[in-house]
Formats: C-alpha cells, structure tokens, sequence
DNA sequence: TTATTACTTGGTTAAAATACCAAGTAACAA
DNA sequence: TTGTTACTTGGTATTTTAACCAAGTAATAA
C-alpha cells in the first residue's frame, strides 16, 4: 500500500522539521561531532539534545559511533544537505512576494 | 540571530512532514489540481484537507487560484520534488543496511 | 430568491511531540 | 573500589497537531 510509504517518509522529513535538530544536521555537514559539541550548539539540556539524536537516528538520517567516553554522530545520508538549498528557495519566495506586495 | 531562521526553516520541513501531505505534494509535482481532487486522493474529510492545504500554504509551499466554485493549488517552489529523492536515498540506506544486518 | 456545490473556519477531543529533572549505564581515572 | 564524565532513558507536565462535525461563505444554477 502506498499510504505505507508515505508514512515512512514523514517520518524521516519530521525528524529534521525541529529547529534544533535542523541546526544539528547543518553543523554535522561539516563532519563528526559529539554529543557534548551538539548540546552547546544548540544550548538545550543534555537529554533533550540526546533525544532530538535518537529521532534523527532511528530515522537514519544519522548514525553514531562510541570512542571512549564520547558518542560521536554523523550525517548518514548526507544528500539532506540538498533540502537546505530548496528551503532556502522557499524562504527567498517568500521574501520576493512580501517585497512585491509592499511594492504594490 | 539563526535561531529564528532555523525556526522558519523548520515551519517549511514541518508543512510536509505529513503522510497526506506528500502525497498531496506528490500529486501536485503533476500540475494543478482542485480541493476536490485532493480530497479524493487522501480519502479524508473536506475540511482536514482544506486545512492540510492552508498549512503548506502558510508555509510558501503551494499556491492557490480560485475558478468558479473551485480552488486550485499548485506547488510554488518546484524543488520541493528534489525532497523526495533524498528521503529515497535515505530509505534505501535503511533498506540496505537492513538487508546487511540479514546477512550477518 | 432559494438551493446546491465547493470550500473554509470554529469548536472539541484525542494523540503526539517537546522540555526538563532525576535516575541509570558505560568508559575511564585514581 | 570509588568517583567523574558523557550519555541515555524514564517520568511527567505542557504545548502542538490532527481529525471530525457543524456552521459559515462565495459562486453558480434554477
């Protein structure tokens, strides 16, 4: 059933429709980062940021890696970086229409 | 502050995280298509439509034109196809890895 | 005018997401 | 062993989403 599929796949869009986890995704474009590092970017409890990891995780959208002490995440598929660029596109649509309207 | 502009970029992803609204997304990467059509497609009540419908609008992501009775909504920002094959790419990762995990 | 169609909006209830605190676990250090 | 660090998980309160029904609006038809 098709109704299936889509579900799966809003569950995978959902996990990145969160300001912070968004904020995470774009920091971890640049490469591996722990948990430690991800809870001072986004400046939210520890258990909080481990739990925005864990949804992101289990929508693979990322994987981790234990070294020592640290958990270390990374992007699993990182063609999500591409998304950014489309948002971007909708934010910059929505600013030209506004400029049209006040121009009007 | 990016804080805000993530909160804006989330509003976007947010508006599509939603099994009936990819589908709708879906449905709409085609061409127009009335509130009627959409409704058919989803198999939900009128106003739960309507409603999903006002969110991506909100959102900068479809548009809307009305012609007699009907309202037309068509997508605003084509790129918001390109999604889809990165969330593709992302349950094909899941797909695979599960099919590693078999393996083993 | 009244009726019908195609939508939207308001109201309510149920379900899901989010945040923090507190408690638990795993790795390492003393 | 005991302590500390870096996380995860459980619990709970609050907020947000989502679905349907009912009522309202706009365009057309009779």
């Amino acid at each position: 059933m098709d109704r299936e599929i889509y579900k799966q796949k809003a569950t995978i869009i959902k996990a990145m429709a969160h300001p912070s986890r968004l904020m995470m995704v774009d920091a971890l474009a640049a490469g591996e980062l722990c948990v430690c590092d991800l809870q001072r970017l986004v400046g939210a409890d520890m258990s909080t940021v481990s739990k925005h990891l864990s949804v992101m995780k289990n929508a693979g959208i990322v994987t981790d890696r234990k070294e020592g002490l640290k958990v270390f995440y990374r992007l699993r598929v990182p063609c999500v970086m591409r998304f950014f660029e489309c948002i971007d596109a909708v934010l910059l649509e929505q600013h030209t229409s506004y400029a049209r309207m006040l121009g009007e």
